[in-house]
DNA sequence: ACGATAATTATCTTTTCTGATAATTATGGG
DNA sequence: CCCATAATTATCAGAAAAGATAATTATCGT
């Protein structure tokens, strides 16, 4: 019942930056370092790093830093939650 | 490839009230009339009018008039683009 | 210590979203 | 026709999000 955390979740999912930087996280094996996924995107940096945080802040992706480089991890659990969510939409299989 | 159906379904579940609509229709058997969603909230009612807009803009609802009373939808088949999203998420079993 | 690189934090403007209230449209019943 | 009901549209103020730019922190290599 908690929904502070789904509403975080789904915020975060809004988005296409953000839902960008997490299927490419996937494709790349779950883990980037975050110049890395900066360059993905046309906005400058900054805008970026906002949007990791918010990701972060909703348990979507962690970080670890190693020198002066951040790699950003995704954290698969927290994607489930989104699986938890629809599947009250489905109670009998489709 | 058209990410602009995405970007409007996840900007639709991105408000908590848009997504409880979406769990009472789908508990109701797929269908309500406005004044009833409305009721459901807090919010006064045409701020339950615009939430009904959003989900219908995505898809995610349609609606059919029957005198003075508007009935709302579940679409299902829109629901599932955000299966089809998250299953990108997991190319092998989980 | 110095300069280059990686990344974040701070700040500001513009845009979008939320929520409230008032006005409007349209239908149904007597 | 009149009044009540169902619902939407219009409008406005405040909150939050997006995007750009500038400044800052920290680390690496020399």
């Amino acid at each position: 019942m908690d929904s502070a955390i789904y509403d975080r979740v789904f915020a975060a999912l809004a988005h296409p930056a953000r839902r960008q930087i997490l299927i490419t996280l996937h494709f790349e094996g779950g883990a980037m370092g975050a110049g890395q996924i900066a360059r993905m995107f046309e906005h400058a940096w900054p805008m970026t790093t906002r949007h990791l945080r918010v990701l972060e802040e909703a348990g979507l992706v962690r970080h670890e830093r190693q020198g002066r480089t951040r790699t950003y991890h995704l954290n698969p659990r927290h994607i489930s939650l989104v699986w938890d969510w629809l599947g009250q939409m489905r109670p009998a299989g489709s």
